[in-house]
DNA sequence: AATTGATGTAAAAAGAAGAATTACATCTTC
DNA sequence: GAAGATGTAATTCTTCTTTTTACATCAATT
């Protein structure tokens, strides 16, 4: 299972909440006409963002609002709550424990500690990048007329 | 697409050939048999290995070699060798470019900064990474009976 | 309280990607 | 030339992801 477009999905609704605030009620109709998703899809990453505590959704009027700061949430947050498996989904290892070969019932061992690595590293790198700066990054390309950015 | 199993074979390969030096002459069918997949997918790993100058295949006669040193031969060769597009395939973006919304605009060149470090950490990780590594804690779980490890 | 427009989920359907298999050409040694 | 291997294209089989359908629930408005 890879770094699937669910994550990117999530960033682009993260980011379109934040510019949203305050301006319009950001339905998942409204989002699924930005990302080109299914209603259904964005319901189904507002419900895990929800649970991870990311975003609140009202429910009946609708509407969703980010409840942390930008700068609290990381990268492997929004990941972590959209993939329950984690990161060790990314990785995939053939099964042949039952054979006779002293390899075939060893190479599951021998292939975790390099792997636990990878998976570490992905996490720590995933665990600096924070929605703020992925925003900012998204001003540099649009600036907000509200800011100072275009005085 | 994950790291796959593709790749946790292609160790598996490795290993096996390394240990087999001398002693046996390592032919798809053989390996076929220790690690459970087709002959014909070993084949394709052998494939891919040695267009990476890790290996060499005797033509007609059969049996694979190293043609590195372990010590040489870094998991992210491996991984290489057998995914022709590299760690970007392990990142999937939603395609949202044609939408009027200035979040589906950017959101692609505002990710492109993020999966890059992802990338680059899992490719830092994996030359870290060293089949010689590999083997060493293969040993420590299988010692080998020629080597010093028994006496 | 009925209507409207929204969320919350389960479940089915469609599509894409991975893996296994078949088939056959080619090669080397005996 | 027979036997046993590799090399590779092409097909089939599976599995996973993604999309869609369907419907229950909810909150504000009329």
């Amino acid at each position: 299972m890879q770094i699937s477009m669910k994550c990117s999905v999530a960033v682009h609704c993260l980011i379109f909440i934040n510019e949203a605030k305050g301006k319009v009620r950001v339905t998942s109709k409204l989002l699924s006409q930005s990302t080109g998703c299914n209603p259904v899809v964005i319901r189904n990453v507002f419900s895990a963002l929800k649970k991870a505590g990311i975003i609140t959704v009202a429910r009946g009027t609708g509407g969703a609002e980010l409840c942390r700061k930008p700068s609290e949430i990381t990268l492997y947050m929004i990941y972590q709550a959209l993939e329950p498996d984690g990161l060790s989904s990314l990785i995939g290892i053939h099964s042949c424990e039952d054979r006779a070969c002293p390899v075939a019932q060893n190479i599951r061992q021998v292939l975790q500690g390099p792997y636990q690595k990878i998976e570490d590293s992905i996490q720590t790198t995933m665990e600096g990048i924070t929605l703020e700066s992925m925003i900012e990054e998204f001003h540099r390309r649009v600036p907000d007329p509200r800011s100072d950015a275009m005085k």
